[in-house]
DNA sequence: TCTGGGGTCCTGACCCTG
DNA sequence: TCTGCAGGGTCAGGACCC
């Protein structure tokens, strides 16, 4: 293992019979969301700074390596943060301003070479083998893009440097500042995997660290007495198959020895869009829920419009105040962004529920998408499955009238032109200022003091 | 102290068809 | 005509990721 601190030099990537060089770097942003909120205020530089949900339903999204030391991690609920750390400083997330950065630094990271694969707003794959012999070896391109994303951004970054994916996303790992009691410590900020060490670096680390291996995965593993790499790695395949499952254990076996032959992926086509909201109290009533299947649906359709989709399947989600979870979907006989169909949908399988138990959270997603010209027009044949698609949205759908298609294409004109808030179906009119919703409202629950709808920060106009 | 939102992938049950 | 089987599609749920 190679870090800046260790004086070693790189090793030569591009030997000729090497067998398979590092050129897989991962980036991945140091505590991004709260990094971001001290750059923009920087009287937050230094205090135990916590973004996220404020209610008693948020969860913390972010926080500085002043408030982990105090035990607050991300996905920790809102409250439980409290209570760790009582005197730390709550920020409300702004979704559209992390977007901002994090588009400023895929710009950066594009600079390096097109072969960037996005994971989430903070984190990349990037695959330098084509830029090595313009820019040199992996490990002085990592150190490189440190320095260049601290200049140009004045944020942190660790970069881990392997022969995998897998591998370097645990190199960044073991390159990140760590936060004790003592307070934070900064970390190597690159880490280089090299193919010789690659199994004494990745056998001692606890199982939990591998891909895919969460806590009902953990669990299991354990239960069988496996609780690091070193011992999944002694498991033969077909007793981890039976375990956990063929293609989990068939790909937890290959990772156990290293073995990750996934390749950077720079293109990568969404499989479903979808909305959902906790909401701050349960909602117990069908009609209530009504007015947020058609706010989800319309955001759901107006990111699949801008997206050139259009999505054959409509799941909802619903889960109840005992946290209990269902979905009923819906698949059409043909593909829409029709928010008229998604609503009709939508709200056709939500009165197929009995909510009178409370509801906490409702979602909509589509799924089954297909891209191109409109699968609506090319569709002429009347099947079983087409009537069933009439029998569910009947009730909410007045279909064959052209004049729809022009008044849905009439709004989306005017909501670009004029901005989401400029026009909203008669459902939510009155609703408790109900609003199409947009990516990023209520990202992280809602929030303190709010009954029940938007609470995070809006973007400047 | 109750546990967000936006996704992907996998599995199993069930139904239909050949 | 009935039965068994395989394959595909749909649906629901679970697990996992950031």
């Amino acid at each position: 293992m190679t870090g800046p601190g260790s004086g070693a030099p790189g090793r030569p990537a591009e030997e000729p019979d090497a067998p398979q060089p590092c050129t897989v770097l991962h980036l991945d942003m140091d505590a991004f969301f709260a990094a971001v909120e001290v750059l923009d205020d920087p009287q937050l530089a230094g205090q135990p700074v916590v973004v996220g949900g404020s209610g008693n339903r948020g969860v913390v999204a972010s926080c500085t390596y002043e408030a982990r030391a105090f035990g607050v991690h991300s996905a920790m609920s809102s409250v439980e943060a409290r209570r760790r750390c009582p005197h730390a400083l709550f920020v409300s997330g702004r979704y559209w301003r992390y977007a901002e950065v994090s588009a400023q630094l895929h710009e950066i990271l594009r600079s390096y070479t097109p072969v960037v694969e996005p994971i989430g707003l903070d984190e990349a794959f990037l695959d330098v083998s084509g830029a090595v012999r313009l820019l040199g070896p992996p490990l002085h391109i990592a150190r490189r893009l440190r320095a260049q994303v601290r200049d140009e951004l004045s944020l942190d970054c660790s970069v881990g440097v392997a022969r995998t994916k897998l591998l370097a996303k645990l190199a960044s790992e073991a390159a990140k500042p760590t936060a004790g009691p003592a307070g934070p410590r900064p970390g190597a900020g690159v880490v280089m995997v090299e193919p010789a060490e690659e199994l004494a670096f990745l056998h001692p680390l606890p199982v939990r660290a591998l891909w895919g291996v969460g806590p009902a995965t953990a669990t299991r593993l354990a239960g069988v007495g496996v609780t690091t790499v070193a011992d999944l790695a002694a498991v033969p395949e077909d007793t981890l198959c039976r375990l956990v499952g063929t293609a989990h254990g068939r790909h937890l076996a290959r990772l156990a020895m290293g073995d990750d032959a996934r390749p950077v992926e720079s293109e990568r086509k969404a499989k479903s869009v979808g909305h959902e909201e906790t909401f701050a109290s349960d909602l117990h009533d069908h009609s209530a829920l009504h007015a947020h299947a058609v706010r989800m649906a319309d955001a759901v359709c107006e990111r699949l419009r801008e997206a050139g989709l259009r999505a054959r399947t409509v799941t909802v989600k619903i889960r109840f105040g005992d946290f209990s979870t269902i979905t009923r979907s819906h698949s059409l006989v043909t593909a829409t962004a029709s928010p008229r169909v998604v609503r009709a949908v939508s709200i056709a399988l939500l009165e197929g529920v009995d909510v009178g138990a409370g509801v906490r959270l409702f979602g909509v997603s589509a799924s089954a998408i297909d891209a191109g010209p409109s699968a609506e027009q090319l569709s002429f044949v009347v099947e079983d499955s087409e009537r069933s698609d009439r029998e569910l949205v009947q009730p909410q759908l007045r279909t064959g009238d052209p004049s729809w298609d022009e008044l849905e294409a009439a709004l989306a004109a005017v909501r670009a032109r004029y901005g989401q808030a400029a026009v909203a179906p008669a459902a939510l009119a009155g609703r408790l200022g109900l609003s199409v919703k947009r990516r990023g409202d209520t990202q992280w629950g809602p929030d303190a003091e709010v009954t029940g709808e938007s609470g995070s920060p809006a973007p400047p106009p």
